[in-house]
DNA sequence: GTGAAAGCGCTAACAC
DNA sequence: GTGTTAGCGCTTTCAC
């Protein structure tokens, strides 16, 4: 055994040294409107004995008296996998901030148990769940069902079990309009739409291919199977599209990531971006702004949505059933790219000065 | 009041739909070596009883009972303002990653109250601490020695209560000699140091600091007031400093952020780096390769230590007394953003194309 | 106004 | 081997 917090001092000993009950040493140190009353003297008494004794509550006592841990749950699937960017950092940061204003505690939780998910939500340490990019999976829509505590999907899309949980989400298909839209508007015909190999399966995912092929099919954009890919951007998957002399004239990438990447690519293979090549991205964050050049992006609102997932939750917490979702528009952040199609693109000799150079 | 969990089951709801005692439900549950003995038929009786009850043992008594939450702290001090860049997601990560390998959870805290810190890390709640970046003021030795869970000290170095916690940390001060040996081998005589407005006081700052002078003072490089500068980014520093036409070749930077920052602006006053100026920063994460051009840097194992940080807290947690203190080398990565200083630079011709373009 | 006592759900020591 | 019971530290109802 370790040596451990049991040296503590409890409300019973400073009712002792008081010379008050507990009843009346609870009340003082709550200082909430309790059916019983304190005279000033004996309150400032134990304010007194409480002080001398280094006295602090016991949380767990009492949150299992309570039912309340002030305590909430943030799963992130995937988190030690997916976490490069600003993405997450500016997440979780949000949540945070939010729930640190509330007087609320945070947990991070590891990938909940797909069989046995109560065990984590439903053992009574958390008082509600924020889980992001909650997948549509049959036995997500189970957990969800079957969860015994306030319920908050951010970054996610409603399911069937859509009564139970709030969704925090962005306008993903339209964003992804937005993006063909644009690309369109300054004259591209061949786009190529990349996916993520890890998190094709997230409800955003699905939502911007939707809005892709949507908008390419409204502006007669053609699009066959190989504009659409899936990369793990950890295999020479980009070298070996480029040198398969592609004909798409842009591109639209999962995440600001996954575009930094391939604008180094494109570097190195002495691929001017956007001159023989436009990149559009999802996300915006400041991250944008450091690439090389810099990113044009579809903008979502990762901490306004971060801290609507919290209020949401907490509202329901304190008893507002309104389980309302929110859907939030994106928009386009037009920086530096992006620009017309190459007139005369000609991957040869691009490919060429690199070899010799 | 919400709806609350409350409608769980409990443990003897289970020992009377099994016909057995509370004990045997919990030694069954528990599968520990117990004092007592379970037949085996009685074992799988009391597991469908659990099963069809959908019984979930409640975390809170269990803690309050075993005086152990499997259930970690981690403090940020100013989680909020400087958690951008690659740093905190990857110490995040790391701490995250090895806690939950061992079962247990981790909980952000916000900033400790100082007057009342007891209150966050002493009220039950938490098996132990790690603390980021932890200040050596005096008010937070105080804390340290009044804290009754163990605790480790991540990216700090000890202080006068040297044995009331671990310490991780990696070499800044080598690491900071590191950069100037570096440069002092490529040519450079004079050198600008720049620290963080928000980050001036943690010890890493410091320890790099010193290491800075000394380094410089034994290779005979001069060191002046305005050579050493704390700046806070979001100011027109930058601009300010390069239209001062500094007689530095050579810029060490506090992290990948500011140095990133710094490339920017450098690149949109026609500053050509390495060419005109080399830049070196600290960290070495996925980002200083996303930079244009990439950074040399003086690269502290993030991850590694945030592990370390982990496994020393839990050591302790399971009653090893060894606060054995960690720090880890630092090492040069070289990449594209340090060169020879440059032989004739001219300021104004160099600032003036860029007002020409 | 104040104090005694019940009990949140669980575990572990101790009788059977 | 199995069951009974005493609390962990707190809040809150109910008599005084």
């Amino acid at each position: 055994m370790a040596q451990r917090k049991s040296g503590s001092t409890t409300l019973k000993q400073v009712a002792e040294r008081a010379g008050v009950s507990m009843a009346a040493v609870s009340a003082v140190l709550n200082s909430k409107k309790s059916s019983i009353r304190i005279s000033p003297a004996t309150a400032e008494l134990i304010q007194q004995a409480a002080k001398d004794l280094h006295y602090v509550p016991n949380g767990l006592a009492r949150s299992l008296r309570t039912n309340r841990t002030n305590n909430i749950g943030l799963v992130f699937e995937n988190f030690g996998g997916i976490t490069e960017g600003q993405f997450y950092v500016e997440l979780l940061d949000g949540v945070a901030q939010e729930l640190f204003k509330n007087k609320y505690r945070l947990t991070i939780l590891p990938e909940v148990d797909r069989v046995q998910p109560i065990n984590s939500l439903g053992n009574g340490l958390l008082d509600g769940v924020i889980w992001c990019k909650l997948p549509q999976s049959p036995d997500v829509i189970d957990i969800l069902q079957r969860c015994p505590i306030p319920f908050v999907a951010l970054h996610a899309r409603p399911t069937e079990a859509h009564e139970a949980a709030a969704y925090i989400s962005a306008d993903n298909y339209g964003g992804a309009k937005l993006a063909v839209q644009h690309l369109h508007e300054l004259g591209h015909k061949r786009l190529l739409f990349i996916l993520e190999t890890a998190e094709v399966d997230v409800p955003d995912a699905q939502a911007r291919l939707a809005g892709f092929l949507d908008a390419c099919a409204e502006l007669n954009i053609e699009v066959q199977d190989q504009d659409i890919r899936i990369w793990s951007h950890d295999l020479h998957e980009t070298n070996t599209y480029f040198h398969s002399q592609p004909e798409h004239t842009a591109i639209i990438t999962w995440n600001e990531r996954t575009a930094g990447v391939l604008l180094e690519h494109a570097q190195s293979l002495n691929i001017q971006v956007p001159r023989d090549l436009s990149v559009i991205s999802f996300d915006s964050t400041s991250f944008s702004e450091k690439t090389s050049p810099r990113l044009t992006c579809i903008y979502q609102p990762i901490r306004e949505m971060a801290t609507a997932a919290v209020r949401t939750l907490l509202a329901q917490i304190n008893g507002e059933t309104i389980t309302q979702d929110f859907e939030y528009p994106t928009r386009l952040d037009l920086r530096d790219s992006t620009t017309e199609p190459p007139k005369n693109r000609d991957w040869s000799s691009i490919l060429n000065a690199e070899k010799s150079s």
